[in-house]
DNA sequence: CGTTAGGGTGTACGCTGTACACATGTCAAG
DNA sequence: CTTGACATGTGTACAGCGTACACCCTAACG
């Protein structure tokens, strides 16, 4: 076929071809390998070329967060309590295989279009059921970034050494010390390793929820008497 | 005096003294600009004498969250509610200042004796206030990044444009895309840039231990029928 | 005295983000 | 058909990062 002479074209670059590769290379091999270099090699293109579809590499991240926000479900038409539970799930769900969401999201300091709207999606939900712009305020911030269903876990646990009469050794230090934490680790079946992220998850957001529910439910208002410090008494 | 014929001796430098001075620098410079060659030049000492007192950055990050958490009020006697209400904001206490903490924080992936300790510390309340270990586990969760008197808000904004022409502009599109959003930063004195967050953190800390006190109280178990979705019916 | 070990030094490597000047390809106007 | 503008990709270069490795100096100990 009539193809030119030289080397066949690429398609050009665009914003969204780095976008989604951007996506594509963190999700397989990880954030901390997400370079400007190694992206480049990806599309095997110099690493410069990248510069004239993104300022720089924090508005690669903006852009690889609204790519993945982009796919959460549209707002479900439901009571306001479902209707918020359904679309966190949904936000949770869309996140939820890209490893890596939670940390970049945590990091942005800027909102693009697609944060906004769906925190304003979020409000919306709030107000259509009757809560007071008030209210819908403080639960907003209550919600934090759990309203894009991730889990802040800080639940690390110390790398135990491989030999075995050490390690026995220091379980028995760790269990004198740490008893309760021990005593989880060790009981039960929802404990320890096999912990269920969505349950917990699930856990702490209905109780946010019905908390929420019961404030509103008695009309609860940040100035209240008696509200300074403590929201319901 | 009879000083040495040489420059003075520095007393030399121990792994508390890096530590501390690494908190210094963030506390003063910031995190992003505490590298080792600064902390060095700090020290006066060349960067590779850092690594004879820590492995590596990761551990000076480790001993520099230790440092801060050991600054925590030791457990107050008290009710469950209250104790666990006032360590919890003796940590935020602790923590504010150093405004790189959260951010650290949350990046720590295995957990010193000083962590585990303050975990501990929670979980002995809860216990002793009569929580089962079940309900335990799953109340530190909740709990999460919140229980070091962090707030992780996922408020961010866009950068309005400098001229006031644009920015009027960009207004009235904003209120046309995000109208909760807008009326939630135009309406009332808890809005907006007056944000209150320790007002924001207290409401959300409240929320959770009163949803706990709800569900310890009626027994809550994580096998009841019913809790496998909903954590409170 | 000689030896040893711990702490500080100097050099060097590979990696990062990105500024800047340049080449090339595409398309519109003259 | 030429010309020039514009968008896109290239190449080189720089400053900064964490840190491996070999080295030196000094204090303590036998």
């Amino acid at each position: 076929m009539a193809e030119r002479t030289q080397a066949p074209r690429r398609t050009p670059l665009n914003r969204d071809r780095v976008l989604r590769a951007a996506v594509a290379l963190a999700d397989e091999a990880g954030i901390e390998t997400l370079s400007m270099r190694n992206l480049a090699q990806q599309l095997d293109v110099v690493p410069m070329a990248l510069y004239k579809h993104v300022a720089n590499k924090e508005e690669l991240l903006d852009g690889m967060v609204d790519v993945i926000v982009g796919e959460i479900d549209p707002p479900p038409r439901a009571d306001w309590k479902d209707a918020v539970r359904q679309r966190i799930l949904s936000a949770r769900q869309a996140l939820q295989g890209h490893h890596w969401a939670s940390q970049v999201i945590e990091s942005r300091t800027r909102a693009t279009p697609a944060v906004l709207d769906h925190m304003d999606s979020l409000m919306g939900m709030f107000r259509a059921g009757g809560f007071s712009v008030d209210l819908t305020h403080h639960v907003m911030h209550a919600l934090g970034s759990r309203m894009w269903g991730l889990t802040r876990d800080v639940f690390p646990t110390p790398t135990p050494p491989a030999d075995p009469d050490a390690r026995e050794a220091m379980f028995r230090q760790f269990a004198a010390r740490y008893p309760h934490i021990i005593e989880m680790a060790t009981t039960g079946s929802a404990s320890g390793q096999g912990c269920d992220d969505q349950f917990e998850f699930e856990f702490t957001l209905d109780v946010l929820l019905d908390g929420f529910e019961r404030l509103h439910q008695q009309g609860w208002r940040s100035t209240d008497p008696g509200n300074g410090t403590r929201a319901a008494g």
